[in-house]
Parts: C-alpha cells; structure tokens; sequence
DNA sequence: CGCGCGCGTTCCGTAAACGGAACGATCGGG
DNA sequence: CCCGATCGTTCCGTTTACGGAACGCGCGCG
C-alpha cells in the first residue's frame, strides 16, 4: 500500500478517540517513569502542582499551554512529542493500518516516517513505486513478512527489514498477534 | 545521549514563560488569514468563543489543550502544527542533536522514536541502560558509525543498525557529511 | 444618507485549572 | 517495631480561561 497508493477500504474499526487530550497524560507518565523520576520530583522540576501533574497524567484535567511547555521542558522533549499523533492523517489499506508521522524534506531524498499496524493473519501487496524508492519497516510487535513478493522476508519484534519498493510488495502479520511497526520510505529526489 | 540522561544533562528546567504562548498566536492568525476566514467564523467552526480566539491570537492568554484541539480541527491541521517550533527543547549532546519524534506506549514495550543529527566528524557516548534497552537506528543521510564501544557497526544512507543499550555505547559521524537518522529506543517494561 | 450586517475587541459572570496543604499508603533504617 | 521520608491522591481557596453579550468600527446596499 505505501501510503501513496493506499485508499481501499477496510473501513470499521475507528472508534475515533474524542480528544488528544486522553492521550497526553499516559504519554507524559511513560515518559516520566521511563526516566525513574517520580511524579513529586517531576512537579518540582516543572514547577507545577502535584495536583496539576496528577490530574494531568490522569486526564481529569485539561491542562493549559505553559503546563505542557513546564512539563515538556522539565522532562527534556519537545512539546510536539506530548502532543503528537491527535491529528495525523491516517491511511487504511485493505489489512494495513498506516499513520504518518513525519516527513524529512533535507538532503537529496524525501523520507516519510510511518506507523504500521497490521491484523493478525491480514496480508496485503502493494504495486511497484518508481525506481530508487526504496522501504525501512522496524517491528515493535508481532510477526512481519514484508518485502518484494519473490523474496519476501519474516522478522518479529526488534528486527528489520528493508526492500527496492519499485516492484510490486506486501505485508503480512504472519504470527498469532498483531504487528506494529515502523515504516520509513525513502523517495529519492 | 539517550534521551534519559539526557534530560538531566541538558536544557531541561526552564522558566519557558512567555515563549509558548507566544508563538501560537500568530501561528494561528497566520492560518487563519490564509484560509481567507475571519476571526468570528474560525471561532464558530471550531466552537469557541471570539474572546477565547482573540486572545489566543493576541497572545495574552494561555489556552488549554482542548482549545488548541478544536482550533487545530477547525484549521484542518494536526495539533503539532500549532505548537511546532517555538523554543520546542532539543536534546543535544555533545554532538548528537536529538529531537523526540513520538512515544509508544501500548504494547509489552515502550518505543521511543528520535530523529537523530550528528555533525560530520563528530563523536559522543552514552552510559549503559537497563538490561534489556536496545536501540535501533536508520541511516538517512552520511556515514554513522554507532553500537556498543566494544562492536560497533558502521552503514551509510539506507543502512540499518541495533544493538543492546545496556551497555556504554556511542555514536559517531565518519563520513565527510552530516549523519540524519531515525533512532527507536525499545524500553522492555 | 441612513441602515444593517459582519468584523475584531472588550466587559462580565461562571466554570475550572492552578498551587499549596493535608491525607493515607508504602518503604527503609534505627 | 516504630518512625521519618517520600510516594501519589484529594481537598481547598485563589486565579484565570471560558463563552455570551455588548461595544465601536467599516463596509455595501437600498
């Protein structure tokens, strides 16, 4: 599917969270003990209320512009990444799930950075891109089998895979769980 | 770097006052005005109040998440959008520039995905992590050469490398260009 | 000309986000 | 076993962001 060439429905399944607010406080938590600080500690370093970061990373509150900027900056990320992911556009293939995340402008290529998830069991190919364009799919979880479709290859989480993406390709989650992964294309300019 | 030590090294803690808010109202006004939409039907759409929107705008306010949501919806534009840039804290070592691109937090792991600059000729290490941290980097552009001190691998653009964090590893530029690459941190839970 | 409509700002009462303090629970040391 | 320290949550008074209404202004039409 690629992104690009994604359109085909596979509808369903969008329950379509109210509001990115739900999603900034487990994103700030995760973060916070990541780094084995408390939530105490976190609130003095920001210099907010321990009842603000509670509420916050509980998401009973609705927290203002310079909470977030005290506690993105005290947790040493940029504010994008507390907040990332509400609006990105998503694309839904036939089996696969894509959500982009970023596109990388610099240097003699474009590259886009996606999130992939796929069904277990689902499969689905992919018509060939241009020439020189070529894919990077990371497993976070699951069994991946990627790649062109007469040398595929079969990775699970932590592994890699990578392909000429100018013939025809596909995705399958081949295990018994669903498969999430990254997704780097890189088109070349 | 790291992202962990990092936020203890670096810029961290800061007062980030009138930096934030700031930055978003223009943003705002400037999509607004681009869109050839008035102050008034920008708020209807996005369900504000003008007094909200106009202060937003003007800067002398601090608005909440959910304001900043329904305005972005209105917009048609991701969040991140709104708030990208302005004073965004970058994680930077002594030579590596790191910017947090997006958490994972759902699976049996939590994921951490950087998009990652090192300077041409430049070099850092980093402590050990947790038993079981690996870290996983994608070569966009220049020669990296990163891993564990004792057997680290170098790749050049498209190239793919990982090892386990739990031990001091580094990260270097070789080539004659700068290094641009995505690094995804795996934290086993 | 006068009138109506929509613009962006300002005023105001209400709802709620804020920080500080108090709370029970948990942990480690004497 | 008790005690102090620190954890995260909850309560509370203050501050303030919220939406609605009122305001002054500029424009186009009858």
């Amino acid at each position: 599917m690629d992104a690009t060439t994604a359109s085909e429905s596979g509808i369903g399944t969008g329950p379509a969270l109210p509001g990115g607010a739900a999603h900034v406080g487990p994103r700030v938590r995760a973060l916070r003990t990541e780094r084995g600080m408390s939530l105490s500690e976190l609130a003095r370093r920001a210099s907010v209320g321990k009842a603000t970061l509670s509420g916050l990373e509980a998401g009973t509150r609705n927290p203002t512009l310079d909470t977030l900027h005290a506690v993105a900056a005290a947790l040493g990320v940029a504010l994008t990444a507390l907040v990332a992911g509400g609006g990105s556009p998503r694309i839904r293939g036939a089996a696969v799930d894509m959500e982009l995340l970023r596109v990388f402008d610099d240097g003699p290529a474009t590259y886009e950075l996606y999130r992939m998830r796929i069904p277990a069991g689902a499969e689905q190919t992919s018509p060939a891109h241009h020439p020189g364009v070529t894919e990077h799919a990371t497993v976070f979880a699951g069994e991946l089998r990627a790649g062109r479709l007469d040398a595929p290859g079969v990775v699970g989480p932590g592994g890699y895979l990578e392909w000429a993406a100018d013939a025809p390709h596909g995705y399958a989650a081949v295990g018994s769980g669903d498969v999430h992964a990254s997704l780097l294309i890189r088109y070349p300019t």
